[in-house]
DNA sequence: TGTAAAATACCGACCGTGCGGTATCTTTTA
DNA sequence: TAAAAGATACCGCACGGTCGGTATTTTACA
């Protein structure tokens, strides 16, 4: 992106560059290294057009968060399209939407740990996560209310937490499999 | 501490203070918030002062990880000695260590908090954590091994992740119960 | 045991850098 | 031509870190 006033202006393009670029750097290198030059230089572009986009840093965390945020919603919410079982069909779509089976490096990037990170970095995110997932428990109160259910999608937290701290002394596969099978119906 | 220079000399003590502070800076406000100014001012001392004793930046970091490491390690040692069962001892202590039950404030520091908001703000830490918490996993592969303990190691992280973020859509206390049941010898 | 010197604990002034943010300009688009 | 996209120049400030100083403890040795 070299020729700076020439190129064609595709702003919305630049806006969705701005926050993948920065979900990226908050995930590899942590909330403090995302800053405004940061971002700009690994866009192509320059502060100032940075700011033009999110005229306060705050604003540019808050944009990366709602979006991820929203990729998780959206996430959820196809999952479940997908499922015909009732019972526990959004604990199962937490689950998918929180593990990433893949293992060897994320091609796509996870977006729920972009989630988590910014949160566990910010108090005012972690408000907003936890009325977020607040909400979508009382709307799925009748299919996904129970402990077995609690116990499965708090393990899919902790497994993701576990995957990204690097600790590979459990099989995954075994414990997300065992996960699915606790939201099945007859599971007490 | 008002008399700076005549006050009694107290290294080990204002070692100690510093580490604390740095802590409670950390859970209460982020990691970008812990400067040697603000750990200065929270202990009375100056941030020349806490130069001394932390070199860098990453040095008092580092110093506030491995002290909570170790707060963790020896809870955990002291819960396994009062525990009489052999099977899923480690993680019982595991799950206690991870999990406040006194719900009404923290009146006493979480270091466990600590250990994971350090963690998730920097991709070494979390390196080193993933090692202390593997070697401890081999160390009980005998007593501590297979997956509904795994399971239930697992769950105790996410619940301490959903309390911190907030939640409260949950019954903590029951389960915190559950989890222990996992633990038990006759569990599958 | 006494004491001088060496080491330690801590202070306070300073510096360079990079940050978030502002202001103004040019170019493109509608 | 008005408004939006983005560039460029700049500011103040707080940060991590350095430096030289001073009071206190500890140590070495008589």
């Amino acid at each position: 992106m070299k020729n700076a006033y020439k190129r064609k202006k595709q702003p919305e393009l630049i806006r969705r560059a701005l926050i993948e670029q920065a979900a990226r750097i908050t995930l590899e290198a942590g909330l403090s290294k995302v800053t405004f030059q940061a971002v700009a230089d690994a866009v192509g572009v320059t502060k100032g057009g940075v700011m033009h986009h999110f005229s306060t840093k705050d604003a540019l965390i808050k944009a990366v968060f709602d979006d991820a945020v929203a990729k998780f919603e959206d996430e959820v919410d196809a999952l479940m399209a997908k499922d015909d079982v009732a019972h526990g069909s959004f604990t199962r779509a937490y689950i998918n939407a929180t593990i990433n089976l893949s293992e060897q490096g994320q091609q796509e990037m996870n977006h729920q740990a972009t989630l988590y990170v910014l949160m566990l970095g910010d108090s005012h995110l972690r408000a907003l996560w936890s009325e977020v997932l607040q909400a979508r428990l009382v709307r799925h109160q009748n299919t996904d209310d129970g402990e077995a259910l609690s116990l499965a999608r708090l393990a899919a937290d902790g497994l993701w937490l576990s995957d990204f701290s690097g600790i590979q002394k459990f099989d995954k596969a075994a414990v997300y499999h065992r996960l699915i099978a606790l939201t099945q119906p007859d599971c007490h």
